[in-house]
DNA sequence: GAAATAGTGTCTGTGAGACACTATTAG
DNA sequence: CTAATAGTGTCTCACAGACACTATTTC
């Protein structure tokens, strides 16, 4: 740490050369969520080159510095190279570093989870001509994925469930217009529990983050069902109390 | 990313170096906090070397891939340097990454924070010699810290905060033994506003986090206090409800 | 009419907030 | 006794859970 005594700042900067000095590996991993068929899913990629060829990963990959902006931007990219989806809901999850997880040597990864509609997910606009498949985050664990990514996702995995107790994050997994009971069912999926019907739509009702879109209704064979979408400029809401599912959980 | 066809992996391996790819400067950043003259303080150093000479900053550092196990040994391993503290409250609250926080380049930093006993940190066991100081939270806007200390100092105090009022993380910045009065101090001084005394102890005693030293007690010219200390094994509990302060706040 | 889902009314239970009350020490 | 802080009793209020009830559609 110690340089010559009294070196200027600029003359220490044109000296330093990063290339000197070992550093880990940097990549981004993105968690990519969304509701298929009544389980939540991620979204996977089959590696194409090594290491840990052809294996099933999270879409992820080295922090480039010359394009990325910064660590949102990195897995931004990454995130709209599999999906086309431009302003999801991302939220940083944890960053895993250490000796061992890459055999390349010490890396460490940026978690990122990102919250999307599955409808509005666009697979074939990704220029690499790679696998893609969504799988259920309940039947990852047969998948064996990559690297350590089976601990990413089950940190990923963890903080959704733990903030949906306490906030309206499956918002973010509906489309543009959805019904109260929509987004009560994407609760139940996401927390693995039912939901009070009565207590959900009152904690709904009273957080206003929801507007009633005027005269539009789900229509079936029963009474048509109001149509909501999110309030604009409403960030994450925060509930006072958590969900407790059945009396005194803890 | 599309290297020769059907070479083996550990031909990859053997091949692959580090070097050839431009990487961030990684680095880990701790805020120490500690509560000292009824204030929440961090611990600051200031800087000896280059960029950033003479500025206060948050301990931290690159991360050495020959000696750091993973990211948390690197932040334990400068609080050590700095507090001699070997087993604190450790938390890693975000990372931060873009190629405008450091004159040297890209860079990145894992920020972790520690909470300790302010009577247990060793100052003087650093082998560098460096300037170091408490600062009070509320005064270190005063000081410009170096590079984007300030955001992630900002970001650190944001989840203690947050924490405080869903979670008993305060027990981490007491000393082996309390009384309830003093911890609910700290509670104080961590949110910023008074707690009421019957509830904070009904929480407390309700969540079964400490145990009572059977016949200890803090004596001054009053009525003694029973004193208390942290249970082991306690995980970090979660409280169903959090602290409203006045009624109907957010 | 029946079936089905949407949506409400209202009671109970839990735990925070308020605040007055009692308890135990030193001097 | 007073001063001071420790510790409790108990009422109110907010909001989750439970569950029965009404409402509105298709067939």
């Amino acid at each position: 740490m110690e340089e010559s005594q009294d070196e200027s700042e600029s003359a220490y900067l044109q000296r330093y050369d990063s290339r000197n000095y070992p550093s880990p590996l940097v990549t981004v991993d993105v968690v990519i969520f969304a509701v298929i068929d009544d389980a939540l899913n991620v979204l996977l990629v089959k590696r194409g080159g090594h290491p840990e060829k052809g294996k099933w990963a999270l879409p992820g990959g080295f922090v480039r510095v010359e394009e990325d902006r910064d660590l949102e931007a990195a897995a931004l990219r990454r995130l709209r190279q599999e999906t086309g989806v431009e302003t999801p809901y991302l939220e940083q999850v944890a960053t895993f570093g250490d000796g061992q997880r890459d055999a390349r040597g010490w890396s460490l990864t940026v978690v990122t989870m990102a919250l999307i509609d599955a409808a509005s997910a666009n697979f074939s606009s990704g220029e690499t001509v790679q696998e893609t498949r969504w799988s259920a985050v309940e039947h990852c664990a047969d998948l064996t994925l990559a690297f350590d990514h089976a601990r990413l996702l089950e940190a990923a995995v963890q903080r959704l469930r733990a903030k949906v107790e306490y906030t309206a994050l499956p918002i973010h997994l509906m489309p543009e217009a959805f019904t109260l009971s929509e987004l009560q069912r994407v609760f139940e999926i996401v927390l693995g529990r039912r939901v009070e019907k009565a207590s959900f739509r009152r904690r709904i009702r009273e957080a206003s983050i929801l507007e009633a879109i005027p005269g539009e209704k789900r229509r079936g064979s029963n009474r048509p069902a109001q149509l909501y979408r999110v309030v604009e400029g409403e960030g994450a809401h925060f509930f006072p109390r958590t969900l407790t599912g059945r009396r005194g959980a803890s």
